[in-house]
DNA sequence: CAGGATCCTTAGCGATACTG
DNA sequence: CAGTATCGCTAAGGATCCTG
């Protein structure tokens, strides 16, 4: 049984909110922001959600049109009106970043760490293109460093300059530094060294 | 007794909905973000939440730093952190436009339409500035058009073009050319004309 | 009277078990 | 795999009642 509240207020805000304002709503909208995703995927990059919500959720949001259910794939994916709402989550994400860490064991999506990685990376310009291939809780996405900035797509790339398969949470922590490559269980196969321009490139202040 | 359940996830969407996620939570963001009100004022504002709610929320706000409520006057202000929401809230409500209408009764505000009148005012920049004083449900806002924007304020105007004294829902019916001037209750002072100029700086499409 | 606090009811949420 | 059914819990909604 869907939610069926409302603020009934005319205010856009209010009503955005009577789209995506109820829990879960607006982090299922982050799961498929760089790629669709099953019932399952998502219940997975949202260990806290049940099953019973996660599917209200996502029923209501493709009643209001963030969303759509491909009935061949069984994947979810955004509707253009959905991912009009991606700068919006990003900025709430950089907001967010300011607020104080949860106490472990907190979960860490693949989406998440992709998000993050996205939005902090800040590769040399002037450098030649490099393209990751990540495999990350099992699914594979394609990374490139750029014209001085970073692009994720899911799926394989068609060729890499190297091949890191690991999971989110160690992902984060050789990007925050906090962990060195080789004392990971992260597997790398390719030219080990674009993993260190991949960590400056996040860890190097915003040029802008 | 004030909620704290977390989505336990270190993303920083997630962390900031931990946050302001909570319903009404991003509603009193949006009274605040023109003024500081009192609690009763942001009662009126948000005629649908209960006194316990409104009251947990406030607390739950002031500790995690987006408002202070200040001991002498008794109103609720948004600190620098909570400030920063309000591009967001916009985008947000820019969002939710789009949406369909809940249906009637539904409330407004007067921040509620001060903020859309402030987004969608596109006044000529050529034009000669001109102030507003607007009374809305009893309490003085200071409008004003100049360089091709609208600014609102809160309280009098040291000098005023033309004064209007009305509702929210007037105020908006009229800006969305649904209603004239003539046949509401609104009370005018000084010259009509700058009404009919802010209409149409609303009406005129975006030159950005 | 403003600014809440308390009480009670309802509805959304969370966890688990179950089904096509 | 992709949900549905069930149930206890907790937050939200509404009214009333304190307290300066």
């Amino acid at each position: 049984m869907p939610t069926s509240r409302s603020y009934r207020d005319s205010c856009g805000i209010a009503r955005a909110l009577d789209v995506v304002g109820e829990r879960w709503a607006l982090l299922v909208v982050r799961e498929l922001l760089l790629a669709p995703q099953r019932f399952s995927d998502l219940r997975h990059a949202l260990p806290g959600v049940s099953s019973n919500v996660l599917a209200d959720r996502l029923r209501e949001l493709e009643q209001h049109d963030v969303l759509r259910r491909d009935p061949d794939s069984g994947r979810y994916d955004l509707t253009d009106r959905g991912r009009q709402l991606e700068p919006i989550l990003v900025a709430l994400g950089d907001w967010g970043i300011e607020a104080p860490q949860p106490p472990p064991p907190a979960a860490l999506s693949a989406t998440s760490v992709l998000l993050f990685l996205r939005g902090a990376a800040h590769p040399d310009p002037a450098a030649p293109p490099v393209t990751y291939r990540l495999e990350l809780d099992g699914r594979v996405w394609t990374l490139r460093l750029a014209d001085g900035r970073a692009e994720v797509r899911p799926g394989e790339p068609p060729i890499a300059d190297v091949s890191l398969r690991t999971d989110p949470a160690t992902l984060s922590a050789l990007l925050a530094g906090s962990a060195m490559l080789t004392a990971t269980r992260a597997a790398v196969a390719g030219d080990p060294s674009a993993i260190d321009r991949l960590v400056r490139a996040v860890a190097e202040p915003d040029p802008g």
